[in-house]
DNA sequence: CGCTGGCTTGAAGGCTTTCAAAGGGTGTGG
DNA sequence: CCACACCCTTTGAAAGCCTTCAAGCCAGCG
């Protein structure tokens, strides 16, 4: 699968006219064949293209109406929700091509926040319009019900009761795969988000992330350095993160 | 809104022929008015009555294919997975009105088991049919997406790392409210799953559930014996589990 | 050069789990 | 109808893992 052609500069890679970005979570309802060229490009008129977003911006807040999904088109998001302590709980990290706001649906109103963790660039997606359509395309349709289906399977994955160590382990080879999927390296990657942010997600102090990441280093599990993480004995961190991503 | 006529006996409360059973999830697509009864009739064709299962009989079991999605009638299911460590981590309960099978339909197989946990009758609904007919029934479709987003959200609710005491004051408010919807008494319920499981769904040791009622009792808020739970100090309760159910 | 904020490291404490054993219903067989 | 066994539940005590609190470190930046 190939990319399709791409302009330079700040809005780069958002396709031409009928064609979406390759790595979209919508680009299978979109690129496969069996509809005709006016589908594709009521498709592709529903979609609005905004930012860049600056680090720290909110694309959304709680409370806000919702009437959009978003598609991330560079950079990277974080949804969080804050709890009756005023503690943050992030909910989770939206890498490019990973659609945001599928929780919302069933509200009239989105039920967390997003905020930029770097440069960001959305595709916006009217969603009313967005349904409508999927009554005349079937394969959206199915689209939609897979990628609603799928969030349901990843908020389950994080709710076990697991320990420090496999929680750190599954949260780095998700990313692992994640940008693997996107065409980056699977071994060496940044890390878009601050110790404060992973311990947030991943339900433990920051000062455990600390730990955890210290000790795999000790074990030759990993190399970090600040926010750079090598992965250098993925077999075991793939064992470690079993029991939580079931492979 | 009131129930619908009703038959006696084992396959009671399944409405008529043209009718849905009122507290089933998709009710409000089916009654709503703005459909013809054609439209009624095909939903309602599609559907198969099945059970009674008898309990610990499963209703699938993980990696069977999936072809449909479920309507718990009457009873209680339980949907889990066994992790790595041959551990049972519980998904969730399903009360009558509500549907199974949600999280499948991004596989093409089951990703859980789901067993019966007492006497349950099921409506099982084809979803590549009910998918089709979605296409002609923009209710139906906006239905199962806000049923589908629903879940996400459900899924995230147990991820925080809460205490023993908000988790537990949270399980029993959730079902206290769930019970309300049916018609039942918010103050007075059976449990129809055992100590082990409410602790597998927690994430918690069934020892701490037996203390946290034990103390939950001793300070008044509740009554327990052995299954039977009669609220006693709901504004406590709430109160509790105000951070996990967020209202 | 010193400040700031994020990150790391150490030590103490707490909540939950684990291990162990007793209590109490329920069902079966005598 | 009673006795016994089985299993779920309850209760107690010790251990463990992670958090909390506190302080030091390091890079970036004015």
């Amino acid at each position: 699968m190939t990319a399709p052609s791409r302009k330079t500069g700040a809005m780069a890679d958002d396709g031409d006219d009928l064609h979406f970005c390759s790595t979209c979570a919508f680009s299978a309802a979109c690129m496969q064949s069996g509809y005709d060229k006016s589908h594709l490009k009521e498709l592709h008129v529903l979609v609005e293209h905004v930012g860049p977003f600056k680090e720290g911006e909110h694309l959304f807040r709680e409370g806000d109406p919702f009437n959009a999904i978003a598609a991330v088109r560079s950079g990277t998001v974080k949804t969080y929700v804050t709890d009756a302590n005023g503690r943050e709980q992030v909910q989770g990290f939206f890498l490019p091509g990973e659609i945001i706001g599928l929780n919302a649906i069933s509200h009239s109103r989105y039920p967390c926040n997003a905020v930029s963790l770097d440069s960001v660039l959305l595709c916006w997606f009217s969603f009313p319009t967005m349904a409508a359509l999927a009554t005349r395309m079937p394969g959206l349709q199915q689209q939609l019900f897979k990628l609603l289906s799928e969030d349901i399977g990843k908020a389950a994955l994080l709710s076990g009761n697991y320990s420090a160590d496999e929680r750190t382990a599954a949260f780095l080879m998700g990313l692992s795969r994640r940008y693997a999927s996107r065409g980056f390296s699977p071994n060496r990657f940044l890390l878009t988000m601050s110790r404060t942010d992973i311990a947030n997600y991943l339900r433990l102090a920051s000062e455990s992330v600390s730990r955890v990441f210290r000790r795999f280093q000790d074990e030759g599990l990993l190399r970090v350095d600040r926010r750079e993480i090598e992965i250098l004995d993925r077999a075991r961190l793939e064992e470690l993160s079993r029991s939580i991503l079931r492979e």
